[in-house]
Formats: C-alpha cells, sequence, structure tokens
DNA sequence: TTTTAGCAGTCAACACATGAGAGTGCTAAT
DNA sequence: ATTAGCACTCTCATGTGTTGACTGCTAAAA
C-alpha cells in the first residue's frame, strides 16, 4: 500500500536522541515548516507545552546544533532544521497526515477522467499532484515490462517507412516510425503484423526480444533493421522515446515559497525541469525501492538544490514497480502532508492499472 | 516565404514621422535593445553619428515623448522606448537579420532529426527556437485539415473500448481512446476499418464529417457513438486533445533577462505556460495571417505582460496555413533577429510538411 | 529661425549611521 | 538540573548625506 514509508538510507550510526532533544527537534522542525521564520526558544515554549523554560530550551538547542541537528543563520537569529535535522524528522518523527476526503476523491476523479489514455493518465496525475501540493510534481509512464502484449500495428506508409502502434492491457503504450533501408511490401507487412498478433496476444512483453521476433517472422519475413527497431521498441531502448513520456508541471507554483525568491536556485531547478534527465534517474532510482523516498538539500546533490527536497514513490502495473511519480519543493515542505498525497496518487494509478484489463 | 513581415493592424492614424526624427528614434530602441539601459542625450551622439549636439537630440527625445513614442522612467533618467516607440520601429523601421549559415543549417538538422515523427517534428522546431532565441517558444501541430487520410486503425480494446490511430501523410496525426455504449464486435469493427480505409485513402481530411462516415459504414455498421467520436476526431473538435499537442519550452531563459527579475511577471508567464490557452490562442490567431505577427507590450491585453512581447508565425502544410509557432521574451526583445529567425523555422516546418510524401 | 553651450535642478542609487527588536549564551540563584 | 536575569550580538528597517547621470531651460551663436 505504499504506506510503510522506506527512505534514503539511514546513516548507519545515527544515533537515537532522548526523549526532551526529539521532543524540541520536532517541535522545531514542526514551527518552521509552519512559519518559515527562525524558531527561538521564547516562541518554542510560548506555543508549545513543552514543561521547561525558555533558558532550558536553550541550551537543549545549543546542544542540537553542536551535534548538527539545527543551524543558526545567525547569532541572534532562532534555530532552523539542517539536513540531518529534517532527516532525523522525517525518518523518525513524522506521522502520516489524513488525506481529506475530498482531495481523496478528488486524485481519483482526475486521474480516471483521463484513463482512456495511458499517458493522460500519467499526466493527470502530474498535475492533481502539483495542484494539491502546490509545488512542482512528475511523473513517469509505467515501463513496458509489466504490460502485456494486446496488439500490435504495422502501418505501411511508404516503402521505406513504417508507423509502429503498440496496444497493451494498459492502452497505446509506444508508438513510433522507423525508417528501413531494404523496401517494405504492404501485403508482407499486413501478413507478418497479423501472424504476430496471433502469437504474441496475451503475452509478457518482458519475454519478447529480438530472437523471438526473428523467431516469430521467420514465415512472415520483414526486413531486419525493421525487426531489430521492434525489439527496440519492445524493451524501451529509444531514450529520445522515453524522455517524451515524462510528464512535469507546476513551476509556477514555485514563486510562492520564499526560498525561490533566490534567482540562482530559480534558475537551477527551471534548467532541471526542462532538461528532464535528473527527473527522470530520480524517478528510476524511485523504482528500486518500495514506498515513497526521501530526498533532502544535499543529499540532492547539487549546490543549487540545497533549498530543495525530493518525494519519490512507484506506483505498480500487476505486482511489479512499473513508474514512479514524485514531488519537488522547497526543503522546508509539509513532508507529512507530501508522503501521504504521493501515496496516495501512487495508489490511485496502481488501482487503475490493475482494473484495467475489465471494462 | 513568410518574409513580408505583415504585422498587428496599425493604428489607423499613426503618423510618418520627419527624417532626424526617425532616426533618432530608431537609434534609441537599437542601443536600448543592445544595452537595457535608458538611453540618454549624450551617449546617443557619442556612440552614433548623429550629426547634432546633444541638446538637439534632447529637444527632439522630449518631442518623440510628448508624441508618446518615448517614455522616460523618471526626471533624471535618459529614454526607453514606449509600445508605440517600438510598433514604430518594428513596423517602418527595422531590416531583416541575415541568419549565419550555421544557424540556418542548425534549424535545418534539428528539425529533420526528429522528422519521423510529426510531433517530434514541431517539439524539435520549438526547442531550436527557444536555444537560439533564448527565450520561451512554442509551437503547436498542424491542423488535420490539410492533410489527407492515408490509414485509419480501429484498435478492439473490450467490447466497450477502441483505440484509433489516424495515419495521414504527415505521419500519426492522431489518436485517441473511445469508450462506446454499446457494444462492438472485434471482426465488425476491422470489417468497417479495411471498408474506411479502400475508400478514404488519399482524400483530404477537410472533406471527412460525420455524414460522409454514416454513409460509408452503412454497409458495414459500427455502434453510432463510434462514428461520431471518429468524425470528432477529424475534426478535431476535442480540445482536451488539442491542448496536448502544444509544446512550449524555454522557460530558464526567462532568468537572463534582467525584465524578469520581477516576481509578478516571471509569475504571470509561468503560468502562461502552465494552462497554455493563450499560447494557443495567439498560435490560432497567427494562422489568419500571411507572415509573422508582432505583439508588443499592452497589446497582450494583460497588464502583467506589459514587459513583454510575443512574435509569431504560421507555417504550411500543402497551400494553406496549418500550424504556427512562435516566441515569448521581453518587450526589448531583437526583433529583426527573432522575426528572421521564426520567419527560418516555419519555413523550415513548412518545407518538411511539403515534402513528407515522397520518402 | 535653428542649433548649441552652459548651467541649475531633479532623481535614483549607493553608502553609511542609527535604533529597535529578537534571540542568544552565560552566570548566579533556586 | 533548572531557571531568571542580563549583557551581548546581529539583522532589519529607517533615515541621511553624497554622487552621478540626465534633463529642461535660457541665452548666445550660426
Amino acid at each position: 500500500m505504499a504506506k510503510d514509508n522506506k527512505k534514503e538510507p539511514l546513516p548507519p550510526d545515527e544515533p537515537e536522541l532522548d526523549r526532551r532533544k526529539t521532543s524540541i527537534l520536532g517541535t522545531v522542525v514542526y514551527e518552521y515548516i509552519a512559519t518559515g521564520e527562525p524558531v527561538g526558544s521564547a516562541t518554542l515554549t510560548q506555543k508549545y507545552n513543552l514543561g521547561v523554560s525558555p533558558a532550558t530550551v536553550r541550551a537543549e538547542m545549543a546542544a542540537l546544533e553542536d551535534e548538527g541537528y539545527l543551524d543558526q543563520p545567525h547569532t541572534s537569529a532562532g534555530r532552523v532544521p539542517s539536513d540531518r535535522g529534517y532527516r532525523y524528522y522525517v525518518d523518525r518523527l513524522i506521522q502520516p497526515e489524513v488525506i481529506g476526503v475530498e482531495e481523496r476523491e478528488l486524485i481519483r476523479t482526475e486521474i480516471h477522467r483521463a484513463r482512456t489514455q495511458l499517458d493522460s493518465a500519467v499526466d493527470h496525475a502530474s498535475h492533481v499532484l502539483s495542484n494539491l501540493t502546490r509545488n512542482i510534481a512528475f511523473a513517469v509512464v509505467p515501463r513496458l515490462d509489466n504490460q502485456t502484449y494486446r496488439h500490435l500495428q504495422l502501418i505501411w506508409v511508404n516503402p521505406h517507412r513504417v508507423h509502429v502502434v503498440l496496444v497493451t492491457d494498459l492502452g497505446i503504450a509506444a508508438q513510433t516510425t522507423i525508417d528501413t533501408s531494404s523496401e517494405v511490401d504492404p501485403d508482407q507487412l499486413t501478413r507478418a503484423c497479423n501472424n504476430l498478433n496471433a502469437q504474441l496476444a496475451g503475452r509478457s512483453l518482458h519475454d519478447i526480444d529480438v530472437r523471438l521476433l526473428e523467431e516469430l517472422t521467420r514465415e512472415t519475413p520483414l526486413p531486419a533493421d525493421l525487426v531489430h527497431a521492434l525489439a527496440g521498441l519492445f524493451t524501451m531502448r529509444d531514450k529520445a522515446e522515453v524522455e517524451r513520456r515524462l510528464f512535469a508541471g507546476g513551476a509556477n507554483n514555485l514563486l510562492d515559497q520564499q526560498e525561490f525568491r533566490d534567482f540562482r536556485t530559480l534558475r537551477a531547478i527551471l534548467e532541471l525541469l526542462e532538461e528532464q534527465q535528473t527527473l527522470y534517474r530520480w524517478l528510476q532510482e524511485s523504482l528500486q525501492h518500495e514506498g515513497a523516498t526521501v530526498s533532502i538539500g544535499h543529499e540532492l546533490g547539487s549546490a543549487d538544490m540545497n533549498e530543495c527536497s525530493v518525494v519519490t514513490i512507484p506506483y505498480k502495473v500487476g505486482d511489479r514497480n512499473a513508474g514512479a511519480l514524485g514531488v519537488l519543493g522547497p526543503r522546508r515542505m509539509q513532508y507529512a502532508r507530501l508522503l501521504s498525497l504521493v501515496g496516495h496518487v501512487a495508489d490511485s494509478l496502481s488501482a487503475l492499472f490493475q482494473n484495467e484489463p475489465q471494462p
């Protein structure tokens, strides 16, 4: 159910903090996420019932700073969580936020509204996520592996060009145009196509490779480069194709966040969205894990992204992770809410792809 | 050839300026576009050989300001072109900039590299344009009207769902999934499909409507709602579908421009990109004109866009305007260069779509 | 009559000083 | 071990010159 949030690997020697430190760290993170202002000892004791005086809190905060859980922007400011502080919060302190029924409903309907097109469903999932989180959301369409072959259409365009449309149980899953060096005969193409459809229908795409295709087209031969291109399509090796199937949006939400008033960060993010590679990589990594992955600040590996965090989560087709989606926002994001939201969107997508076979 | 730049309608009573005013206005615009700094009388006489003293220039500039061609940010600043000043410059003073051979070559190869997929070609056109102009570029795929029917594929998914792929002389031109209320028989579907293909191949999509489809499927009947959905596809009435076929990119370039250091403008533009409707409308309007259209500042009709300009241009399929592309940038954009560039990209796209039929 | 030099006036931008406010660390008392 | 009290530090907002760029105006020159 994608609820058992597994996150980034813990630093192996992450110690456990005592009860009072834990409580103070948690409160600081909570308050800072809520207000965006560095939080001081007085604020803390006034707003939250900690049972100790500001002076004690000060001492504890100083200790937490020494241990690297808190930062101090300058001497006379309050404390701000460090990456490590957020990490501790996310790994141990966070409690999942309950998503309101109307939001759950919105997610479901938005995704189902677009269910007729595979791409649209994922696109809508990304959209609804960016709207609900007021952050950047991104998502990638499912890998072909787990889908089952339904129909292949080879469409003759001219003697040297063939359009290919692959339909799986999930819908139109891939399409491309292939240029062949040798000439293709339209009738021959139709026969090969029918042959393949007869033999492959219902089969998992996982099992289809060059050898199998060559074998199946022995009696209804096709140009070698066409067969290879088809195999390439099935195994999704065509990188350019992959990129087009990543959806991202919500950049306009950035400007709400005070941390993005910095043009360096802003530019870094816009470039990230433009090139897509990094987003794609994050999602691929997420496929390796069960449940959500959270990356905080420097963990993203880019100095320009130090003020950002990313939450990613895979969704399933059949029983395997097939695609993923994520949210990119300020490091000071509402982790609890976002984790619940991405979880819910991922579940909805998984459910959609599970139910697809029957009308 | 898209070279005879027709722009926005001139204000009906736009007077002609005398030689010296013209020269000064032109120089101010040129200098301001180059530097981004308000230009003063001294700068002008020093950098350009005007043959008069700063005092004279001052008098002329004051007059130009009275007439609305120039603005003065504040009393002790130089002059800046007003919308009207830019308009006069674009309409009368501009001389087309010659595009370097390596840039022309880049455009051609980028567009041809992606020629196998209709969408890709347009996407790449938009990309190359945004890279060369360092602004936001956007483009829409060609309307179906002028394309000729090549092949329709109706793919049976389940008794109540059919995938549709439409291939024209330009490639895969449209596709969708249709849910039918009454059941569809797979064999029946295949027969209808073959029938349609036999009858419609080579025909202009312009001529295909509901009546024709109903007539052609009389002997190989299909559910009424399926026929209607098909007709809708041919005439591209499905709005949601249309939106997905607009490509836009280059938002990261914004931050180079000093005028976008203002968050209001920035946000307005990011929202524009997100919703796509306005971009789409601009492009549709551009379809009505031959050659490029320039919209400057307030002409865009949004207060948040007062610091922006847009250049759009249609491209052709056959002999009719079928799609369009454009650039959105600061009002202080290099109009001469941009006009040449969009013209060239449009020509390249047109050429691609002209040549497509033969391999 | 048109152009120009000279000059006073205006305004943004920058640097700098000043004070208020928030929050700390330290110390001595509880 | 905790807390009250206090001196200290640093940011931020505000205010005040000072500088520099450019103008408009006027009176002289062409």
